[in-house]
RNA sequence: UGAGGGAUCGUCCAAUGGUAGGACACCUGACUCUGGAUCAGGCGAUCGGGGUUCGAAUCCCUGUCCCUCAGCCA
């Protein structure tokens, strides 16, 4: 069901380019790059990717696509001390779970290590880069402010011998971690920050999870980053929002090195989706704390979460394509997302009978010890999804939700003495309510069943207001059904006022667990992560770990629930 | 208070001097063997103040608010 189709826009939303569109097609337009385009997803390997991460891959594999162009997939490797191989492995899992492909294209940044090196000691040898001796306070001290000036490094005028001396050694080893940087010499009265004497290469003596101990110092981020690019042959590099002040530099290096081309660096801003938190340290404490079972837990917005939950790559893809892309912070609503997953899940999810919370109604007038084969449409958006048989018999269960003993006003279900069809089935009347002697909780219900109205229509052409989902009680399954809220309760968790934790904004609720559930016999040997619509219910998933003789569900989405909000209205 | 960005329906994105439009959300109604889906309709916005213009979300001036940057993180 899942195709590998690229995330092209469809024509209903192609109304306008986004900018990073725009700016593209007008470099190809003018012939830029000899009309090249190429991008690159560029992530560090220090994390599960999520939500916010598919915008990203879908807007660079995106236009790449869209311009004929290619798109690189790069692990962002440069500091070994927060990286690790168990998330190269996942990240690229997830990126082709999503549908998008780099084919041979799978670089890393330290692939270029050797480069990098030789273009450091090209600055050197231009005196545009020299060893600091400051320690990492000093040149905090030495940065100035926001608001002052930065004061020139002690070290600043050091000659170029001295330095490829210096860096050298460096690179041998020579030196405790700290002791010293390479920097570039650019200018510490800048109001740019991120243009004051920038590190380019620190030392630390940690292994690297590709280069092992070759190593001992290692590119920072702006250095390695252009360059990178720059030898990728990428045309277009697009990145967030707070890369905005490293721009400049990201030019520098580029115009005072010989490099094989100039990319040009292009901002916007990442998604933010209310009711969850999304920063990388945030979702690693939910893990680490126990929080949630794992980065892989359907409540979590990781793209292993949103997958386990049972949404599709299509959904996310469509979702990524609806938000947009601009320049403005945003804070996404989550029910787009749902509704994504919803709109794609209708017209593919096959549909079941399931029972959540089970009530026993026996069909008195219904021959004992006899089975009958009904037939129910797979999905009625999709007839070529065909129809499968459904066994019903003289008990059945259907949900409780769907009796009321003292029904209120609009409440058209099953009740005392009323009539209501079984979908694909017969019109039953309900003529009798057992309860439990103690609690007074109805245990089971007596209907009676007509059985003219074989199929859900009845000759006499009399109507029913309510068709009920069932399942045959000799037949069904068992399953444990994991019904998934979302985590937080608060639209924003992450920003959390002095002397709070998101922690305290996690819902109590956001799970659960519901075992004893009744399900139609078809859904017995499905594969794990097959989608399904429980009809009446939801969208719901097979979950990684079930096994046949220990069904779990997870429900990606309940259906949108009319009666709900009408109940919920009265209430208020 | 330095520098760089950004402000349009509740939310997200369009409109680049010519009727402020779409989607989600919400509310009505129609239809329905899923109170689902679908269909039809409704609600609803240009940060403030000046100016230019026949005409301004768009151009100019001015003010306000928000975000990012002072890692040897990315």
């Amino acid at each position: 069901m899942d195709t590998k189709t690229p995330a092209v826009s469809s024509p209903e939303h192609t109304s306008s380019p986004d900018f990073v569109r725009t700016i593209v097609a007008q470099d190809v337009q003018a012939g830029k790059n000899q009309g090249r385009v190429h991008t690159r997803f560029p992530p560090e390997p220090n994390g599960y990717l999520h939500i916010g991460h598919a915008k990203s891959i879908s807007l660079n594999f995106g236009v790449a696509q869209e311009f004929g162009g290619l798109c690189n997939l790069r692990f962002d490797d440069t500091n070994p001390t927060k990286e690790d191989v168990e998330y190269v492995e996942a990240i690229q899992e997830d990126i082709r779970w999503l549908g998008f492909d780099w084919q041979d294209r799978l670089f890393y940044a330290s692939d270029y290590f050797g480069r990098l090196y030789e273009f450091a000691e090209e600055l050197i040898l231009q005196g545009k880069a020299y060893v600091c001796d400051l320690s990492p306070e000093d040149m905090r001290a030495y940065r100035g402010t926001l608001t002052e000036p930065g004061r020139n490094s002690p070290n600043r005028e050091r000659p170029v011998e001295e330095n490829l001396d210096l860096f050298r050694r460096m690179k041998a080893g020579e030196f405790a971690e700290g002791s010293r940087t390479l920097r570039a010499r650019i200018d510490m009265q800048s109001p740019n920050i991120s243009l004051r004497d920038p590190v380019i290469y620190r030392i630390l003596k940690t292994p690297h999870h590709r280069t092992g101990t070759a190593w001992c110092i290692y590119p920072m981020y702006d250095f390695a980053h252009c360059l990178s690019d720059a030898l990728e042959g990428i045309t277009h590099s697009i990145c967030t929002l707070e890369f905005e002040n490293n721009h400049a530099l990201y030019d520098w290096f580029l115009d005072n090195l010989k490099v094989p081309g100039h990319p040009l660096q292009i901002e916007f801003a990442r998604m933010n989706l209310n009711y969850v938190v999304m920063s990388k340290r945030k979702l690693r404490q939910l893990v680490e704390e126990g929080y949630v079972a794992g980065w892989d837990d359907p409540r979590m917005p990781t793209l292993a979460g949103l997958r386990r939950r049972g949404y599709t790559p299509a959904s996310i893809r469509e979702f990524c394509e609806r938000i947009g892309v601009a320049k403005a912070i945003s804070i996404v609503d989550i029910s787009l997302l749902e509704f994504c997953v919803r709109d794609d899940l209708n017209k593919h999810a096959l549909r079941v009978m399931g029972i959540l919370r089970p009530l026993k109604v026996v069909i008195d007038n219904y021959p004992e010890g006899t089975v009958e084969e009904m037939d129910a449409i797979n999905n009625p958006e999709d007839p070529s999804a065909g129809t499968r048989r459904v066994p019903f018999s003289r008990v059945i269960y259907i949900e409780r939700d769907d009796f009321r003993e003292d029904p209120p006003p609009k409440y058209f279900r099953l009740a005392p003495g009323r009539e209501v069809r079984l979908r694909y089935a017969y019109f039953i009347k309900c003529v009798g309510v057992v309860k439990d002697p103690v609690t007074g909780e109805v245990v089971e219900l007596h209907c009676t069943y007509d059985p003219s109205t074989r199929g859900g229509d009845a000759p006499d052409g009399r109507k029913v207001k309510a068709t009920l989902h069932w399942v045959s009680a000799a037949h069904a399954v068992d399953a444990q059904v994991n019904l998934y809220d979302r985590l937080f309760g608060v639209q924003d968790p992450g920003n959390e006022p002095e002397g709070h934790s998101f922690i305290e904004y996690l819902n109590p609720n956001s799970l659960e667990i519901l075992s004893g559930c009744k399900l139609e016999p078809s859904v017995l040997n499905a594969p794990a992560l097959t989608h399904y619509q429980f009809e009446r219910q939801g969208y719901f998933c097979v979950d990684a770990e079930s096994r046949p003789d220990k069904l779990i569900f997870n429900r990606t989405a309940a259906l949108r629930d009319t009666w709900a909000r009408i109940e919920e209205g009265s209430k208020a």
